[in-house]
DNA sequence: CAATATTAATCAATCGATTGATTCAGTCAA
DNA sequence: TTGACTGAATCAATCGATTGATTAATATTG
């Protein structure tokens, strides 16, 4: 039998946050205790104070964990076109195809692919709706490249449309993907179904087409109903 | 000099339910304490058991309260058109712009009307993403009749597409609006506009042409772009 | 009506449990 | 030896819950 892997020293750190983002996931930042967190971690409670002076510090940590994970899929897309430029449009369009997919998958990832990732999904979520006074700053930080991209791809797709509608329609858009996951739990309760959504693809696709439609995009639905 | 007003027996009662709306709305179940709430009820700690049998007979009953005052609103919408009916579309298009309008207006309610009822749809809303285990039956109850007034409004409106795309497209509509009143602190921060919304009949106006072109309802935009 | 008994409502005080934080002696590897 | 870490003990503070006493309103009785 092989003996149990060899805790290097930095590990004790690492392990501390992914049981943190676990455990503030499930009980919120007041439901969550740092006995807890250190158990799930198999560490012990007073690493807390000693690496990150408290279990506020320990709460940030977590979310710039997070943030730094997920600001690189973010930025990989395909830069959102020049207003100006030649074909503006059709580039515009496919980068708003590709942001819904892109924002779909980074929220859905589902438990089994990694349970630390979801758990770290639900809790920006939480913090959205609800952000406890450290996390902001960290949390704004997050939030930015997602609400700029579709901005920047409204500003070609909508060039009508002033700053404003650009905001609302920014939010729409993403507004019901964020509740499709903040409420996925209560949804499944409410529709009976409890293993919805079945098919992720057919989801990315509903969003699309509804998102599109929405907006007012009508070479993307050249005929909606016969 | 008038005396203060007679304390009536069930008042207190009353006053409890009214603190702990305000003050589980702010900090969530567990951040919120009994004393604190008591205090802010003006009255004693230990009346919560008296009166409730404990913090989560008083959490039990905060949401039911929220639930039978808000219970109304919906019911008083006029019914949805049978789906064979003369007249029946245009009837629900009328209906699901009725449904919207009261939607945000019932969730917007802002402090300066009422500062317990925002408080209401902000704890509404704050379980709706992570139910507290009493709350799931008062929650369900609760917004049943939301969801399924747009499923019979959907069934008229689009008769070609199954109960599972309905179920996107009611979620779709919802979660916008949703995503608007739970977030909205966090949207305000972000756009850096802090009386955003500054209109809410522009706002109703965008989720009613935002969430009627994403159905795919073509003639009440018989125009989107020139 | 008056005297008494009963119940509901409220209070201050306190309970044990748990919280985050701290301390400190000891382990282990570099 | 030094710095990273452990484990156990302990701190003051706060938590929800409970107690026993007190007041006010109501019912019962003579």
């Amino acid at each position: 039998m092989t003996p149990p892997p060899p805790d290097l020293p930095q590990d004790t750190r690492h392990r501390l946050i992914e049981a943190a983002i676990l455990t503030f996931a499930e009980k919120g930042y007041d439901g969550a205790g740092i006995r807890e967190i250190a158990q799930r971690a198999q560490a012990n409670s007073a690493l807390v104070t000693y690496h990150f002076g408290g279990k506020e510090g320990l709460y940030r940590e977590a979310l710039h964990h997070i943030s730094d994970r997920k600001a690189s899929e973010v930025a990989s897309l395909p830069p959102p076109p020049e207003p100006g430029s030649p074909g503006a449009r059709e580039v515009a369009l496919q980068g708003m195809k590709a942001y819904i997919r892109a924002f779909v998958t980074d929220l859905m990832s589902c438990p089994a692919e990694s349970e630390v990732d979801a758990a770290a999904m639900a809790l920006i979520g939480r913090e959205i709706q609800m952000p406890h006074p450290v996390s902001a700053p960290v949390l704004l930080e997050f939030a930015r490249p997602y609400m700029e991209r579709v901005l920047a791809l409204l500003r070609v797709l909508r060039p009508d449309l002033d700053p404003d509608a650009h905001l609302r329609m920014t939010l729409s858009i993403q507004g019901q993907i964020l509740h499709f996951r903040n409420s996925l739990g209560f949804i499944r309760l409410l529709s009976g179904d409890p293993d919805f959504p079945k098919d992720l693809e057919v989801l990315i696709q509903h969003f699309t087409d509804f998102s599109l439609r929405g907006l007012g995009v009508p070479e993307a639905f050249p005929q909606t109903r016969p």
